[in-house]
RNA sequence: UAGCGACUCCUAUCU
């Protein structure tokens, strides 16, 4: 059962749903039954794959003729499916079922899916009812289902609101790890709040977080978009001398700055030296670089560019 | 009593 089920993860997660389905039947007709975890895994590829229909299918066809029963993970799945394809309605249903018969009761991550289906509609108000709905029954947030709401305000530019709901996370006793930290960093960057994201960096580390590469990626996206490429150096430096490491995002952030400028020798010097760490280009790194040469009236170069790019290599097919 | 499978939620870059 094992074995078949790291292989139907392997088929779900390359999006061969249909191959993973016909795996179930197989393992039948092998006398190795699926169980709740290798239907879990199915359900969860076929939800991210949009077939939510198809998920609550197994759930109540073929799960009880194997004896299965469905479990949280099972319903978590099928909650955020039915979430990402806008349907939150029949989510909250699904939640309220598990929370009135138990058939299992909810966990964090169920109320979690939901906080997040909310947030990213920009449903705040109704976030906050489920929160304190979750209070009132004497279910815990925990870092997630914050960071989700500080997602939420953060994209919706309401920044001291999410900087007043750090601050209640800490009187809640739940500690604001990185995520929470770039989630604001990142709010602040959209606002043009360079300089505060960049006070918020200073304050993580005496608050004990390790910024990482997404919290400086993100500032020196928000520098470079804003022209100020002497301090985007600075921080660049600091990045380095803390002993981070630049990835794909950040070169293309770079690559994107140097760009604009019009600068497209260095740009290409930058994409050569993203490869001699081992990074591959992907479809982003494409788009700047190929952009900025149509720009600058370089499309024969551009053209030399893309025929390079599929030279040596891409993650851009 | 430890070591192998699921899964469940959050953050950065182009268009």
């Amino acid at each position: 059962v094992f074995t078949y089920t790291i292989l139907a993860k392997g088929l779900c997660d390359t999006s061969r749903t249909d191959r993973a389905l016909e795996l179930l039947e197989e393992m039948r007709l092998q006398g190795c039954n699926p169980n709740t975890v290798t239907y879990n895994t199915v359900i969860y590829g076929l939800c991210k794959f949009d077939n939510v229909e198809a998920a609550e299918q197994l759930v109540q066809r073929q799960m009880p003729g194997d004896g299965c029963v469905p479990n949280v993970i099972t319903y978590n799945s099928l909650i955020d499916g039915l979430c990402k394809v806008g349907k939150i309605e029949s989510a909250l249903k699904i939640l309220k079922d598990m929370e009135e018969k138990l058939i299992p009761g909810p966990d964090t991550t169920s109320f979690n899916t939901i906080l997040d289906a909310f947030c990213k509609e920009g449903k705040l108000k109704k976030a906050y009812k489920i929160m304190e709905h979750m209070k009132s029954i004497g279910h815990a947030c925990n870092v997630v289902s914050y960071n989700i709401v500080l997602g939420g305000l953060a994209k919706l530019g309401r920044i001291s609101e999410a900087r007043r709901v750090l601050e209640e996370m800490v009187a809640n006793n739940i500690a604001p790890n990185v995520v929470s930290y770039n989630i604001l960093v990142d709010g602040m960057c959209r606002e043009g709040m360079v300089y505060d994201a960049n006070m918020i960096l200073k304050a993580m580390r005496t608050n004990g977080i390790k910024p990482d590469t997404i919290t400086y990626s993100t500032i020196l996206d928000g520098f470079c978009k804003r022209g100020k490429i002497a301090q985007a150096r600075e921080l660049l430096g600091e990045m380095l001398r803390e002993g981070l490491l630049l990835n794909t995002v950040t070169y293309n952030i770079l690559i994107q700055s140097v760009s604009k400028e019009g600068r497209i020798s260095e740009a290409e010097k930058l994409l050569q030296k993203m490869r001699q760490r081992g990074l591959t280009p992907d479809t982003i790194t494409c788009n700047i670089m190929i952009q900025s040469l149509c720009k600058n009236g370089k499309v024969d170069k551009a053209i030399q560019v893309m025929d390079s790019m599929w030279v040596q290599g891409t993650d851009a097919i």
